[in-house]
DNA sequence: AAATTAGATGTAATCGCTTACATAAATTAA
DNA sequence: TTAATTTATGTAAGCGATTACATCTAATTT
């Protein structure tokens, strides 16, 4: 055995005295090897360590039994429990995932489709619908199946398995409402390149269009994604005359910074002020008071993603939207209007 | 252009009016193809869409410009950050990062092993050290370049990225021990195949070792990374006769579990008993009280593992383990003993 | 102007594997 | 026993790229 030299077929065919033919039919159909040479074969493998060149294989077969998610960030825990159910359904059915992230750039996630469709990725997930039509041309063009996560639309352009977060939000804001909520304020990330963002902003206006008397303050934060940032917003907003009674938050990252900062100026939520979120990580519970939020079925997604393309990959192509429900969660930071 | 076929060296080659070569020259050595012939190869490229074959452009070249990481799992956020940084660093150096998660199985994880090196890997992020030398000779055989993130031991064994999970431990108890606190218990996840909490455990017993009157107390948790399993623990510490003063936490996910309970048991934290984590990640900040820690630099683990691997890769031999350092945080859930 | 050199491009072998087809061996049917 | 069928294995042609080497053209030197 030479150091560093990875074997090849030819060397398992080899020490195992059969020809490549064989070594490859042990390798991905053994039932048509004989259990003689199966034993023989099989010994080959194992005393060499052998791994099948993936290049070669992916070559010769024309399949890569791969898959690849391409998501805004890590760093967040929106997408994590969704991404580690989807890749363990992959995982279960012997498909590799391949991971990259885009941090919300549209340049970037294409470049991320090509390099993964080079890889030969045979399906791809990819988060919400807002990118590029061209983006859309490329995915067509190569007839690479993907689906969209993480949002649903009934627009019939694609396939969603994802929830509706126009309706989620808009649920919310009537509960909301109902408490007798009429001065309310949304901190919300970009919705630039995030339609889900833009969904659940439509969604509040829709609902609050709906009562008399209440009105929408929209304030935009600069990230989707950082504390700090919300924080500041919370603190801008507290600076006006005329104060809303509750902020609603576009997810659970920013509604746990504007609590933090409420915090810090001494503001107690929700006596003072009720504050909501959206997602359900793990910190809404955590937090003190615990976020009212909506709940996302994380897991599930994944799962159904993961399912959808496999399905598709087998051929099948007769494949309709997921639409998973979510459901408001009512916890301490949020409270009647006095 | 045929819908779903995918363009190859030919088909740009054809349509721009040079060879194959020229063309894959255009891609990868673009200095050696002239003015006029770029600009031909190049519009082909636009208009075919074409992207480089993987498993080809793997073959011929015997380069696959990827490596990969294998993480025990992504629903926690103890890994996100790092693995975030890791892959900027190595999107930057236009390398695509693999993952796949092991949840914590030894088998699995050389499962992942062999597939991602199979796919081309030229380097492996591995978290911690613990796994079967056979694992270890399989690598070696391969002559995989590989590094061990998380963690950092002064064996000499591998190359480490990580940071000293016994000293860093060691010096929280130490702190602690200074504040007065003698009767001290400790929560922690499952040790086997988890050098990391072997580690913090050491350290934490080396500490106590050298005070006069302290003692130890260590309560298993039959998971990691989940909050409510501690939670049980900590409930069990309470129904003792002799409680301790406080709990070290083998990481913030349980001291966060722990928390939450003595809030349920209407226990207030620091008053009753302080409680300490370690990693340092966002809900330590979040959770009230907010929670003493060590913390541990996850971006520039990241970033440095994947600088390791590249300089490797580039064939240099002569790469020294990296050592990050932690350092202690205190915060309200830890208090001096009364 | 001829000889030399440098630069651009083309030809064709090659990478490691799968698989259609051919062949041989073993089994069953007649 | 021989023919027909089934089962197991082998031979060799590709899959889509890269790259050593050969060739041709243009620029430079003498």
């Amino acid at each position: 055995m030479f150091e560093g030299s990875k074997p090849k077929v030819d060397d398992v065919a080899r020490l195992a005295g059969v020809s490549t033919a064989t070594v490859s039919r042990f390798l991905n159909t053994p039932e048509r090897v004989s259990e003689k040479t199966r034993k023989k074969v099989g010994a080959a493998v194992e005393e060499l360590g052998y791994t099948p060149n993936f290049g070669g294989r992916y070559l010769a077969s024309q399949t890569s039994r791969t898959m690849g998610a391409i998501i805004p960030t890590m760093e967040n825990a929106i997408f994590a429990k969704g991404i580690q159910a989807f890749q363990e359904v992959l995982a279960d059915a012997g498909i590799t995932l391949l991971i990259s992230t885009s941090s919300y750039d549209h340049e970037q996630e294409f470049e991320n489709i090509r390099t993964l469709i080079g890889q030969g990725a045979e399906g791809l997930l990819l988060i919400g619908t807002a990118r590029p039509q061209s983006t859309y041309d490329f995915l067509a063009r190569r007839n690479i199946p993907y689906v969209i996560a993480w949002n649903h639309r009934w627009d019939g352009k694609h396939l969603y398995v994802g929830f509706d977060n126009h309706a989620a939000m808009r649920e919310l804001t009537q509960t909301v409402l109902e408490m007798g909520h009429k001065d309310i304020a949304m901190i919300a990330g970009p919705t630039q390149f995030n339609d889900r963002i833009e969904d659940r902003i439509a969604g509040a206006k829709a609902a609050i269009e709906e009562v008399e008397g209440a009105q929408l303050n929209l304030k935009s934060c600069a990230s989707n994604y950082s504390p700090s940032l919300a924080g500041q917003a919370f603190a801008e907003l507290m600076q006006l005359n005329h104060k809303p009674s509750v902020i609603l938050c576009s997810n659970d990252v920013l509604a746990v910074g504007a609590i933090m900062q409420a915090r810090k100026m001494n503001i107690s939520v929700p006596e003072d002020i009720s504050i909501t979120g959206f997602d359900d990580i793990d910190i809404a519970e955590i937090v003190t008071p615990t976020l009212a939020t909506v709940h996302v079925p994380h897991g599930r997604m994944g799962q159904a993603a993961a399912g959808l393309l496999l399905k598709m990959r087998a051929g099948d192509t007769n494949n309709k939207s997921i639409k998973l429900s979510t459901n408001t969660v009512l916890r301490e930071s949020l409270r009647y209007y006095p």
